[in-house]
DNA sequence: GTGAAAGCGCTAACAT
DNA sequence: ATGTTAGCGCTTTCAC
């Protein structure tokens, strides 16, 4: 492991001074076209390449963003956060920056429940996935670092974001139904208080009457408690054991649309000839459903990628300016939805 | 973003010298108990925390972990690679190191094929996961960085890797299918210089012999090109047309498997009643499939934890010692599997 | 435009 | 056991 050649050798081997070989690198400041050449030439048969450490502590930066992502969120089986990551990693390699991941629970105290990357001042910007404690943002921000959430919102606050565009992915799925004749279209979905969810709620309401049709409350049960599979199962048991029979469905996301089915097929309830059912997110196993799921495709990588530009963006222009992105949805039409039957066998919604 | 306090503060702040808290800070030479205390009061009441750019420099350590994968391992579809690295990930941090990762093409030139972390001397030891460029491992060696590979080796060259235990892998899929009654078990490989595969058929034969089933070469299709879809397809293809009717097969991996499945359909091969099939790497979509796949389950997550594990050592050891560890797979029983019946209907093989 | 010099915050000899 | 000192390799004023 020979010695590696410094700056100063580069210096010397030009004929020049420490500072203009820096000036050099950094493309900064005014030097000849001739002195730049030099020293181009001498780092090239140097060899030469500086290092970060000792750039770092000259110039404060480190090169790297941090991804703050929750535990939970990490080890979960859906690797919906995950694929946002690596969406962060993909980008942030055209940018020359390097992510520094971490989890965190819930809880948040200092110093102990600090990302150590923070403590080490060893990340030039912070990005956040998912519902983390508030406190951890609002620490992020005193440092004065660029952030950037994704998927997630503070209340009363603004912080750069990114996220999906649940209004439009609301809306797909809505005409999609409307498109295959259905009226009596219903909503299942639970924890209003996640951002995302009640987005998907309200444009659902919105785009039905967008289209001239009448809310039908008892073919919606939007209080289940929380997303997963089970609150999908509890929400279609409230629907059916209210007497609501809608033609279609429309799920906050898969995970809830899958508990939907589950409780249909024990009812009875064929999908999708007695009910057409859409969901959100696009997650793994949707695909592998039977039937397959009809779902609005959120793009999960490019979350990621659209949270580093923004924050790469906050970088370079050092200013506070805040920003909100939406990354487009898709409609992904599988088997769980199709065209109403003249004469439905099912019943049609007992709604007033 | 008011100023950090740095280990001089502290220093002033406890009446010490700056070695000392350096000492204290590192837990290294013999400090007084009292004088620890007072440091580590100091440090709790100014909230200090070392600076890693400072540390890195002088101490010529970085606290990352470079991860080198192949470009279209990390773009393909099937997560194989991306598990490898998230549990990287997951052990690092456990180790308090943080992973740098990047992809690199096939081929490799200096210094523009270099990972940048390395020309910055960024990385405290490098992670190689799947075949990359020999020139690329060696280039690391010379560095005299730590190196562990996983899932891949340099012929004739010992570094230290991480492996899947393919030979167990074939053992635990040919005592499955003996299990099951069945004596013409066929295989069906490509590819024979990617080392996974050729140990695969390898531990075939050998399991074979050792469970005194005498081979038969016309039921081993061996010489495919590729270990993709098509591969295994075109081999299932060559064996059905040379006449063979083995009542089983050991896919040398899971997308060899799922091109024989294709093709086994095409030609009304029933599966799993005219033939079972095994696979090997447990990849996503084989728990799919119609009929499931029955496979080797690959520990992908464990793989890159382990290489962290190895990598920490060596490390800490300082020393060049060189160690293989091999990854435990275990048998995933689904349905492309069962019973050979008394009176196969499929015919026996025609071997001699 | 270019060069000299003062740090950035820490580690590691070495002396005490 | 504790303090002194010299860098680590680079950026960045600030004179020239």
């Amino acid at each position: 492991m020979k010695k590696r050649p410094t700056i100063k050798d580069v210096a010397r081997k030009a004929g020049l001074a420490l500072s203009t070989v820096s000036l050099v690198i950094n493309n900064s400041g005014y030097v000849s076209a001739e002195a730049r050449k030099k020293v181009l030439q001498a780092i090239e048969e140097l060899g030469y390449h500086p290092s970060r450490a000792a750039r770092g502590l000259a110039s404060r930066t480190s090169g790297n963003i941090g991804f703050i992502l929750s535990e939970d969120h990490f080890s979960l089986a859906e690797p919906f956060y995950t694929k946002i990551f690596l969406g962060t990693e993909f980008e942030a390699r055209k940018h020359n920056y390097y992510i520094l991941m971490t989890t965190v629970g819930t809880r948040f105290r200092e110093p102990t429940d600090v990302p150590r990357f923070l403590l080490e001042h060893n990340v030039d910007g912070v990005i956040i996935a998912g519902r983390v404690n508030e406190k951890l943002v609002a620490y992020v921000d005193r440092l004065g670092l660029p952030l950037a959430l994704v998927d997630f919102a503070v209340p009363k606050k603004h912080y750069s974001s990114v996220q999906i565009d649940n209004r439009k992915g609301a809306c797909l799925a809505v005409e999609h139904l409307l498109s295959l004749g259905h009226r009596a279209i219903g909503f299942v979905g639970g924890d209003i208080s996640h951002p995302s969810i009640a987005e998907r709620f309200d444009a659902f309401k919105d785009c039905l009457v967008d289209h001239a049709i009448p809310l039908k409350p008892d073919l919606i049960v939007a209080d289940m408690p929380g997303t997963a599979v089970q609150d999908g199962a509890e929400g279609m048991k409230v629907l059916l054991d209210r007497g609501s029979r809608p033609t279609a469905l429309f799920a906050a996301n898969d995970a809830i649309a899958i508990g939907c089915m589950q409780l249909a097929r024990q009812r009875g309830v064929r999908i999708p000839e007695d009910l057409s059912l859409v969901g959100f997110d696009d997650i793994e196993t949707s695909a592998h459903l039977e039937p397959p799921l009809t779902t609005i495709r959120v793009l999960k990588e490019e979350l990621g990628a659209a949270a580093v530009r923004t924050l790469v963006e906050a970088v370079k222009a050092k200013s506070a300016t805040t920003m909100t992105v939406h990354v487009p949805v898709e409609l992904v039409v599988r088997g769980s939805t199709c065209q109403l039957a003249a004469a439905s066998p099912g019943a049609r919604a007992s709604t007033g």
